[in-house]
DNA sequence: GTTAGCACTCCGAGTTTGTGAGTGCTAACT
DNA sequence: AGTTAGCACTCACAAACTCGGAGTGCTAAC
């Protein structure tokens, strides 16, 4: 469609306007590039790659600004080779020596790197709960009034969830807790339903009223886990992008990433390992209509999905930032692969 | 000092201030007052108030705005009795019904309630853990290389803590756990050293292998506990406060709550349930030496004290805010001291 | 002690002006 | 046919200017 030189054109267009912000003019182009080419030419150009749709101009008489199609060119066919400095290597690979710690600790810690490497706002989410089987429960009594309950699924995670529940002892609870989790162990969290939970009233007979007093306050419970853990870094950030200038629109912002349920939407769709870019307009949430989203997934025991997904302007470095994004998901899906535990 | 006519035109400029932002001039006052007095007689009124302090002029012929000792005043002498409107108390009172969760959520829904009603910043903390007793403790298995540690303080206050710690089953972890809990149970968490978990060596000779894995792992993770938990919401209303139109300002200040040790130079010196009320300059932080912060501490079961701060412009409506933060910690005080549960 | 009156100050909003960066178009050049 | 020099034109932005209004301080009279 395009030919060579257009492209070319529209490339340094794009990074000159990546690097400074300012619409741009036919004269820097015409001197950046090699192709010995004069600003007349140059504009030319510039007409037809704007009448094509990859460009635009602020007010007749400015430079030229990249549309979110040429964005979208751009990204697709436009970006050298992705390459990672090493010191950023470095740091993303040290979380590898993370075996130590929980796997929720080593996306917040990823999730940190990453805020730190990109200088954006940096979300991500943890792979599901309700659908993995429990590996692990104890009931913990915390208060006269009040009982722990510890649920350790296959993949690691850890939910507490308190319960109001008087009248009992720890031992009991322990004798409770070993009843239930020979009964439950196995079961994916979502599956476990009172019809389970209430054979328990026959191994245990003699806390019949006990198990009768758990039972429903039990169920209420797990109706009510979080399917997906979220976590958020950076925010912060999005006051940098231009565009944000207007407090109100910050203050939207802030609203949104303060109800988590946007997420959901936000990670819509990423359903592999490839990275996903969507630019301005192509966001589904209009918030972030001035803004451009990397996502991708981390894989997380070879068969669920953990989601990251980068927000910036749509200035971003696309390049720099899809590598360390790229290399950061290489890097979890190893660690969880347990390739390095 | 200042003689009634003094003080109520101070009042009068601030409240005026409070409301409109804008520099107040002697002809507003004048016309507002129900003194019956001219604007000239105001205007030498407020030159003397100006030479005491109390105000300044922004510029000349610009109206008055209340310096930092004019709110000190203000505050201090000027407020009318706290009201709380019947709406708010009803919402705060509504805590009350949460002896079903736990203290910590209790805590997360006041904070969040406060913001709400406040529609400010709102930080709180939660009375240590270190210097508490342990009730209850448990490890259990989340993986073959991990384990959690779970620690119960008399105070209802729950840790999570995962440790690396491989070859071992449940059922020795259970007896290991129930050993751990009879030596320790009592002892305050920053009390619990080496010497007293080695202990459990004799009580679990044929498991010695394990216990000596496991002494110096726990050891450092102890040591590690946060003193005290933080919550904070709103931040995204520092935005609303004109002297923050600055955006690198914002920034500062939402880099001064990401580092949570900034909690304690903002709970510094508060040490009993009054309200506290920093002003401009008079606070340490001089990020926020364009804010006004009102403290208070709520009463953690009789000997301990929890701690909430509202940050917000030293133009707030501080009649309002502090009866609502003064209710919120009455209440809370009233859950914690017991008497609703 | 209070107030009317007045000269004075100064901000801020609106207008004017000038400049520079950029454009599109045309005509000449290769 | 593609490229380029040249030129008239456009427009945003910044600096300079103007002007009205809100407010002041001071003085003199009440």
């Amino acid at each position: 469609m395009l030919n060579t030189r257009q492209l070319q054109i529209l490339k340094l267009i794009i990074d000159d306007f990546i690097d400074s912000g300012l619409p741009v003019g036919s004269r820097t182009i015409s001197k950046k590039s090699s192709l010995g080419i004069s600003s007349a030419t140059v504009r030319n150009e510039m007409a037809d790659l704007e009448e094509l749709g990859y460009l635009y101009q602020p007010h007749t008489s400015a430079g030229r600004i990249p549309s979110d199609l040429g964005y979208r060119l751009y990204v697709e066919n436009l970006l050298d080779d992705r390459l990672i400095n090493s010191e950023s290597r470095i740091l993303i690979r040290s979380l590898l020596v993370s075996g130590k710690i929980s796997a929720g600790e080593v996306i917040e810690k990823a999730v940190h790197l990453l805020t730190q490497l990109t200088g954006l706002t940096v979300v991500s989410s943890f792979p599901g709960f309700r659908k993995r089987t429990l590996n692990n429960l104890k009931l913990i009594k915390i208060s006269d009034a009040k009982v722990l309950l510890i649920l350790v699924s296959d993949n690691e995670i850890v939910k507490n969830i308190t319960l109001p529940f008087s009248g009992t002892s720890q031992d009991i609870l322990d004798l409770i807790s070993n009843s239930l989790l020979s009964t439950l162990k196995g079961s994916t969290i979502e599956d476990i339903d009172v019809k389970k939970i209430s054979r328990l009233k026959y191994d245990l007979r003699q806390f019949e009223s006990v198990i009768d007093y758990l039972v429903p306050i039990l169920r209420d419970s797990l109706k009510n886990i979080e399917e997906i853990e979220y976590h958020v870094e950076g925010v912060e950030n999005i006051l940098s992008i231009p565009e944000f200038s207007d407090s109100e629109k910050v203050r939207k912002i802030y609203k949104l990433f303060e109800d988590k349920t946007i997420f959901k939407v936000l990670f819509n769709n990423i359903e592999d390992e490839g990275i996903y870019i969507k630019i301005g307009d192509e966001n589904e949430l209009l918030e972030l209509n001035e803004c451009s989203v990397i996502t991708t997934a981390y894989r997380y025991k070879n068969n669920e999905l953990g989601k990251i997904a980068v927000i910036g302007s749509k200035r971003m470095d696309y390049r720099g930032i899809i590598s360390v994004v790229e290399y950061t998901k290489n890097t979890l899906t190893d660690i969880f692969s347990g390739i390095y535990l």
